[in-house]
DNA sequence: TTATTTTCAGAACGATCGTGCTAATCTGGG
DNA sequence: CCCAGATTAGCACGATCGTTCTGAAAATAA
């Protein structure tokens, strides 16, 4: 393996890209402040990487598949339908109130700075949250089929809404420091999914107790 | 007024740069892309402003002086109250949908890009947020208080909720395209207003109403 | 008109950007 | 050991950045 270590180099680039990305933006993320950042020359740097879009594909990438081993993967263990629904949302949650990079979520700052600059950035950025939107969708959908959610609910709507809790968590503590807006977040999951669960009776309970 | 013309060619200068900003960020809003935009020199533009900083300042002010006269005067005609909430979020949503600006809402594209990064801009577009939630906050309190909404409802989590919606929108318009996105925004705040709502009739109605 | 202040352009500065080119250094396989 | 290839540094380039300075043009006051 000639590759070693240049492979090792090269991831240890991209957790500094990821950090100082998610800090000062994917734009903003300049190759001699990176290469400065771990003690490199910006041209041995630039060697590892073809052109700066491709040092930003290449963060997009590794921060996807961090993202992928911390959230996604661990979700499966839950049980299908609203339980793994949770379990994504908690392990999401988690997963950015704990995040080490200092600007907070990477997707939410790199798409953000992103979303009205045309190219493969915006397109693969787009891609990610996309396909995360949908992961939510789809598991909502599973629930309302298992009866676990009303019938009436729409799954895409609850996924609009579970992201927009979240986004708007890392956006507040970013902007404010405010430390409860986690909370906060996990408080409105909670209340919209208790609205969205089926009554808990039939039709005609009639007669017994009530509740 | 020696200052006519000056003022013009002031406002001229931040309408661009409002919508430059943006677009490409209030960083990434360079003083020769501006200058070039509305066809001035540098310098000549430069001097309006002391300094890079002076500008995003003044591009912030412009822009909250807009957003006030668009969005919070004309709620102020409606009753307070939960009536006053949905014309408030109304406003706010056909401003965003409807603007101009080629990087959607202003706030979102400069809070997001200065959220970690200290100084004077990020305490004053944190100010603004901050207040624009508290805003929001205060009518939900009225409508409980007015019991238009049920007691149990937490103001600030029911604002949280709803400035989460709008600001996904934004958020999902930019970056998919998704033209229906505001759509979804206001069918979310719909619903989370109808689960806000108290039961129709009281469970112990009798005879003197009790508060 | 003239005098004065406001407004703007032009040129230049140091710094930093992304990016090539060249050579030195390191690394593992024979 | 040596040698081929991977890895990195050094240097320089054109471009653009924010900023300063100087002077011309334009607007206003006298």
């Amino acid at each position: 393996m000639t590759r070693t270590h240049g492979e090792r180099k090269r991831r240890e680039i991209l957790v500094a890209a990821m950090d100082v990305g998610s800090a000062e933006g994917l734009g903003g993320l300049s190759i001699g402040r990176l290469a400065e950042e771990i003690g490199m020359s910006k041209s041995g740097l630039f060697a590892h990487f073809g052109s700066k879009e491709e040092l930003q594909l290449a963060t997009i990438g590794f921060a996807a598949e961090d993202y992928e081993r911390r959230v996604l993967a661990p979700a499966q263990d839950a049980e299908p339908g609203l339980a793994r629904l949770r379990a994504l949302l908690d392990a999401w949650v988690t997963y950015i109130d704990a995040t080490g990079n200092r600007g907070g979520c990477f997707f939410d700052a790199a798409s953000s700075e992103f979303s009205s600059r045309p190219g493969p950035v915006r397109e693969r950025l787009a891609q990610l949250s996309r396909g995360w939107l949908r992961r939510l969708e789809q598991e909502a959908r599973a629930a309302v089929r298992m009866g676990e959610l009303a019938r009436e609910v729409d799954p895409e709507l609850l996924a609009f809404k579970l992201h927009a809790y979240v986004e708007e968590a890392n956006w507040a503590r970013e902007l404010f420091d405010d430390r409860r807006s986690f909370h906060k977040a996990r408080g409105a999951i909670d209340e919209t999914l208790r609205h969205a669960t089926p009554p808990p009776e039939p039709p005609r309970p009639q007669i017994g107790d009530r509740s």
